[in-house]
DNA sequence: CTTAATCACTGCGCATTGCGTTGCGAAATC
DNA sequence: GATTTCGCAACGCAATGCGCAGTGATTAAG
């Protein structure tokens, strides 16, 4: 892990598809090392070159953060069976004030209620307590990499 | 947006580099066919091909979600300074019992602790209240397709 | 110290791909 | 019904992805 992944990726980032020809003019080197270092980081599974949305330009004008707290031998359960609906994008086991943590995308806030308040206790007796958070406006969302970046660079 | 689209998002979901050739040939249309779509689809901003990464693989260790209640006239200037930090992957503005819901990354608890607790208060005077998250074990963290092709077929 | 081995990079050739263009046909607009 | 618009197919060329062999440097083994 180099300097040289750390471009790879960065321009990787901006454009998944840009060709590893024209990513090797930019960083000096050769199309085969760029080549071979990507699919190292892929096979790897250190990266993912991927195809994502845009919530919001795809229709899900509804997103949510939701808390649960459960009876303690459900958590595990639980967050297992909350990953399996689609509408479901994310899903933690936290500690601190809430046992379980995840992100639903909705169309509309009834479907939120309905999801949250009814489709899933149904399969969830055990929940103890619900906190519904939904988010108005997200300032940022990021595929990037500085997070990462900064900590390697500090680490060297 | 038809099935077509899903399937060519499918197809780049899970390889972000497959040729527009071999998507073709599984989807019996030409490679033109599928240039043309993606290139609608990436230029309208509805998908982004890019390189994700795996913040366990990489080093981040911890990971979480914290909360803050502001003064309201500051929500959305915090909202935006907390977006400037790289270890940032993800800020919102909240209704509910939170203003600013952000997600961190960190590479051990003190770093975690130094920066909710010291770091961001210094330039945000005004945080009223803070609670934290430590997200444990992540079981779903999808950049996967469901959810919207739920919500397309459920309209056609 | 020498030798072997491992590793990452380069250069090259070929099959494959990306891309622009043109032409076609269906749907939409008037 | 005529015209425009739109998406798709076909085609050719330049560019790309990929496998392979060779090089040099660093590391491990003798």
């Amino acid at each position: 892990m180099d300097k040289l992944d750390q471009r790879i990726i960065s321009a990787l980032a901006e454009d998944g598809r840009r060709s590893y020809r024209d990513i090797a003019r930019d960083l000096n080197v050769s199309e085969a090392s760029i080549r071979q270092r990507v699919s190292r980081l892929t096979s790897d599974d250190l990266i993912r070159i991927t195809a994502v949305g845009n919530l919001q330009a795809l229709g899900f004008d509804v997103v949510a953060m939701v808390h649960f707290k459960v009876l303690p031998s459900r958590i595990e359960e639980y967050a297992q069976l909350i990953s399996e609906y689609s509408a479901v994008r994310f899903v933690s086991i936290s500690l601190g004030n809430a046992d379980i943590i995840f992100q639903s995308l909705h169309t509309s806030i009834p479907s939120l209620h309905d999801f949250v308040r009814n489709e899933l206790p149904r399969r969830m007796p055990d929940i103890i307590a619900t906190e519904i958070f939904p988010l108005v406006k997200t300032l940022k969302s990021s595929w990037t990499w500085e997070a990462w970046f900064d900590l390697q660079n500090q680490n060297s």
